[in-house]
RNA sequence: GGGUUCAUAGUUCAGCAUGGAUAGAAUGACUGCCUGCGGAGCAGCUGGUCGAGGGUUCAAAUCCCUCUGGACCCGCCA
């Protein structure tokens, strides 16, 4: 808040400015930013640059009017208990300011992290009448997550996270598309390639496999292998994918089993790394719910599809997009195609129509929250089989949307422009809908090398669960796991084996987490077993490391009694003198609220990691050159556990928010 | 062919939305620092014509155009 305070000072005091000029914010839209040089002050304005022109003078000459004339004498900004002390200007017209040390640091002391101050504007999220969707993993119901996945499932609950902690009120929805032809794959080889589905849980327990490897790996890559030499298996694809339309036929049924098998153990990995999610949409439910045909017929009747009577779309039902071209959406077969699935859906998160559904206990979660699953309402309470059922509003309240967010890998994001058209089309207000699209995790040379394949005249190649090109999640985390065990146990001979493992756990999942938020969801990411899972540099780790050494010495303050904090403090923060370190490390703390939200306003879980990263270089520097427990002046000395507490306290909020656990040990 | 997107230090990346002063990290290499509040750390050193060219501007890594190179999309697949 006080970082804030000043920048909300120096604005007051510049648009003052801009009246002597007599003109105001609209005419000269300045900012307020800090300088990257330190010595030039904390905050600096581009005022000047944008006055020249208005002026006809130069940066420079107004700079100095402003900061010699104007400030001093409307004594607006200046004066001796406010948080600026200086206000210079340099070279080619930039105006500076400098925050007061003494007075910004007494104010930090005085309001501290845990003053309800401090975020108060988060607080009030059931009293929100704005409500944001986020739909993210929404893995295919035929395999196990491979680390492609894992950049969608974790960009999707850090933003939860975030929304949540800025004080939104956010549902997160996973989508299981389980009437696909991924689906039907893996169905195909249990049912006609003699694939066995009666391996137990117990027995791929026994072989340290789960049922979702078992499919992804041995069925559905096999069956694909088979589609080869055995056009028959794709025949039969076809007619599960049209029994799968009859929800009471044999093969529904068969493969409603299948696919909760799979989606529990997708699940297990999920939760496994702290991703938590409040609806499960199946995609049979959507096209069993009739969604689709009122939405047919309002794009027919509006014109905004059309049938196709000539051509190579003859016979289909036609959506035409000035800038994307052609796309069919129902084929002349009656089928529809994935894209047309796709249309109810988002039409349901945007709360337009009807609501179909009513929602079914399905799990109670890691953070002990409960999993619903959606279920189609048919005559009012017979519907419901458990106290645990919700009723139709009572997860999501439609009336309250206000943003649909979608984390989609980008190479959709065509489809998904089409889709925005659409929804405009359709009257909605298509601007609630926001797809996040980020580029694909593809695999080093080294990782190909690890899978045995090779690939000629490339050092990289994208994964594929189809082909078996993958490195599943389960399996990057426990190699993980392996790594930091040995290192835990190198370091802490005295923890028993139960410790580090739960040590070696956290610090896995925390440093799989950060690594695939702190990239831009423009940039690939080539994943690299060893290099992109260190546990060195830029890393959970690090972030952990210096939160579990603060914590350390806080614990040997109390242990020790050595200092009774806040006793006699009192107006005594005129006279100390802290260094440079201490003060930057203050204000950076400071500064948490404004990346909180600017995390949140962007969509962009990177700003609060980096965040979080220079907060703990800060810290690390703080605790080489700041000794508290050896410190012999004792006023000094509790200033600095002071400091260490907000600083602790602050660290641990960032760290939840990302899902970095907060270990005192390591 | 049409479109989207990326290109910044040896390597992996921030910074670009909203132009601003001397372009930042991490890692690698090299040098110091543990009987010290935990060395998964700290300090130092090395490393950049911001892919190329043009334009707009007082000012361009950032905005616009062209080009080069990579990735992706353009299906009655999902």
């Amino acid at each position: 808040m006080i970082v804030e305070n000043v920048i909300n000072e120096i604005n007051r005091s510049l648009e003052v400015v801009l009246t002597y000029y007599k003109l105001n914010r609209s005419e000269v839209n300045f900012e307020i930013t800090e300088p990257h040089v330190k010595d030039f002050g904390d905050f600096s304005t581009n005022i000047c640059f944008l006055l020249a022109k208005k002026l006809k003078k130069s940066p420079n000459e107004i700079a100095d009017h402003i900061v010699n004339t104007i400030l001093p004498t409307s004594k607006i900004l200046i004066n001796k208990n406010g948080l600026i002390e200086a206000v210079s200007f340099l070279n080619p017209g930039f105006i500076n300011f400098k925050i007061n040390n003494k007075v910004f640091v007494n104010e930090f002391f005085k309001e501290g992290t845990n003053n309800p101050k401090f975020d108060t504007e988060y607080k009030n999220i059931s009293n929100s009448n704005e409500l944001i969707l986020i739909e993210h993993t929404s893995v295919n119901p035929n395999k196990a997550l491979h680390v492609g996945h894992l950049r969608n499932a974790i960009i999707g609950d850090c933003l939860y996270r975030i929304l949540r902690t800025a004080g939104k009120d956010v549902r997160v929805i996973n989508y299981i598309d389980d009437s696909g032809v991924q689906v039907a794959d893996i169905i195909v080889g249990f049912k006609h390639a003699g694939f066995s589905t009666r391996i137990n849980d117990q027995e791929l327990s026994r072989e340290k496999t789960k049922f979702d490897h078992y499919c992804g790996n041995e069925i559905y890559v096999k069956t694909n292998e088979l589609y080869k030499s055995r056009p028959d298996l794709e025949i039969k694809r076809n007619t599960i994918l049209k029994e799968l339309e009859d929800p009471e036929s044999e093969t529904s049924n068969f493969t409603k089993t299948i696919v909760d098998r799979v989606l529990k153990d997708q699940l297990k990995t999920c939760w496994n790394l702290r991703c938590r999610y409040d609806l499960l949409c199946f995609e049979s439910q959507i096209v069993q719910s009739n969604l689709w045909n009122d939405i047919f017929s309002i794009l027919r009747d509006k014109g905004i599809i059309y049938y196709e009577k000539v051509g190579k779309n003859s016979g289909c039902w036609v959506y035409k997009s000035t800038k994307e071209g052609e796309k069919v959406l129902v084929r002349s077969d009656l089928t529809l195609t994935y894209f047309a699935k796709d249309i109810p859906f988002a039409v349901w998160k945007l709360g337009y129509l009807r609501n179909p559904f009513v929602y079914a206990f399905y799990a109670t979660q890691w953070d002990s929250s409960v999993l619903y699953r959606t279920k189609i309402e048919k005559n009012g309470s017979e519907t419901f089989e458990s106290s645990s059922d919700l009723e139709k509003e009572s997860l999501i309240d439609f009336n309250r949307i206000s943003k649909v967010i979608t984390i989609i890998d980008s190479r959709q994001e065509r489809l998904q422009n089409l889709l925005v058209e659409i929804l405009g089309k359709l009257g909605m207000d298509s601007s609630k809908y926001k797809y996040l699209g980020y580029e694909p995790v593809i695999l080093s040379q080294s990782s190909l090398d690890s899978l045995g394949i090779s690939v000629k005249d490339k050092n990289s190649l994208h994964m594929s669960g189809r082909k078996g090109i993958y490195i599943e999640a389960d399996m990057a985390l426990s190699n993980l796991e392996e790594r930091s065990k040995a290192e835990t146990r190198n370091r802490n001979p005295e923890l028993s084996e139960e410790e580090i493992a739960s040590i070696s756990k956290e610090i896995s999942i925390s440093a799989v987490r950060y690594f695939f938020i702190k990239f831009d969801f423009g940039k690939m990411i080539t994943f690299d077993i060893k290099e992109s899972l260190s546990l060195e540099g830029d890393t959970a780790s690090y972030i952990q490391y210096a939160y579990a050494r603060g914590k350390r010495v806080e614990d040997k303050i109390i242990e020790a009694s050595f200092l009774k904090i806040q006793n006699n403090l009192e107006n005594k923060f005129e006279i100390m003198d802290f260094s440079s370190t201490e003060i930057d490390l203050i204000k950076h703390v400071c500064r948490y609220d404004i990346e909180l939200k600017q995390a949140a306003n962007n969509i962009d879980p990177k700003v609060l990691s980096k965040y979080l990263f220079q907060l703990a270089t800060l810290f690390n520097n703080f605790y080489e050159k700041s000794p508290i427990l050896k410190e012999k002046n004792v006023i000094l000395a509790t200033y600095r556990a002071l400091i260490l507490n907000n600083t602790l306290e602050i660290l641990k909020r960032c760290m939840s928010i990302i899902g970095i656990s907060p270990l005192k040990r390591m």
